[in-house]
DNA sequence: ACCTGAACACCGTTCAAGT
DNA sequence: ACCTGAACACCGTTCAAGT
């Protein structure tokens, strides 16, 4: 039998991937996991507080999918979560949006994660497939167009299907191919 | 006198600035605009339709900001766009979040914003600036990365100030030396 | 055409109390 | 140590009624 505390998370998630935050009732999340309506807080401060907790759970799994290899490929890291935000809309934007000091389990899960991400650039860098330089800034920037260019397509705001269209994917490829050529040319 | 509609939204904006959509209960608005809690359903129809006037409102103005310039630099329009993201961090989520079908108004401002923007992106490549291509598919790409810098950094993910500190600013930079490497390369 | 007060169902949170 | 039922203040929305 799972503790309380896992069902509560479980609860939880099931409901902000069908709803949003604003469907993660404490009514809600407390029946489905077999309890009274404010059980949670035995567990959780508040309603932030599980809403936390689900933010560091999914950083720490999307973590330990890339632990598997030794050396993760940075192609295979961006599309990972460029992926995974496609999947879960939700949860990429509870993941990533705005958290308030909240829980230190969760700034500790995305520096963890920051790291391995920095690691793979250098790592690129030395094959050559990218231009020399800080690898914390150059990982900087290929997060933020990942992670932008997944937002903009949860949004609708990178254009619907046809002519111009183009992916989350396919801008992440764009912008390998650009910072290659910029490798070499130098 | 303004209009009550007008001071419903200016009403609401100013919640929205304080904090955030939650913030923004139609009771407070009422209050502040000397009406009842529930006139503003003589206006709009709920309250995500009330929003959904503010974020249009935003995105108008900011087409209104560069409507002065015959034709604005692609530079420039990049460089208010993240600041405005950064000095008004609720709007800018309201705005560029998820709007489901919502106000038909809100999906032509920003059709007419994107048309300027692949507008600006083609006069670089003119330039040389930029390396050729579809301007649209390269436009999105730079609007991919100035939103994910700046939601990253409103979130707090581009890292602490110190060592390897990137703003949204320093990586829309790099984003363009890149590519301009890139076109002289070619 | 626009506004109001009362009412309904719902929610987060607290508290005294139970085992 | 963990859970419960009742209660409080708050919210979005609806409705009958007013001018």
């Amino acid at each position: 039998m799972m503790e309380t505390r896992e069902r509560l998370i479980a609860a939880a998630l099931a409901l902000l991937d069908r709803g949003g935050p604003a469907a993660v009732t404490l009514r809600e999340v407390g029946r489905a996991a077999g309890v009274s309506h404010n059980a949670p807080y035995r567990h959780f401060a508040d309603k932030d507080a599980l809403l936390a907790a689900i933010a560091a759970q999914e950083l720490k799994r999307q973590g330990a999918n890339l632990a598997g290899d030794r050396s993760p490929d940075l192609r295979a890291m961006l599309k990972g979560y460029v992926s995974w935000g496609r999947r879960h809309p939700e949860r990429f934007h509870l993941t990533f949006g705005r958290w308030d000091r909240e829980a230190p389990e969760l700034a500790e899960a995305a520096e963890q994660a920051k790291a391995r991400f920095t690691e793979a650039v250098a790592a690129a860098q030395r094959r050559g497939e990218l231009p020399a330089g800080d690898p914390e800034r150059l990982g900087a920037l290929l997060r933020a167009l990942a992670h932008g260019a997944v937002d903009l397509a949860l949004a609708g705001h990178l254009g619907a299907a046809g002519k111009g269209r183009a992916d989350p994917e396919d801008l992440v490829a764009d912008l390998f191919a650009y910072l290659r050529k910029s490798a070499e040319g130098g």
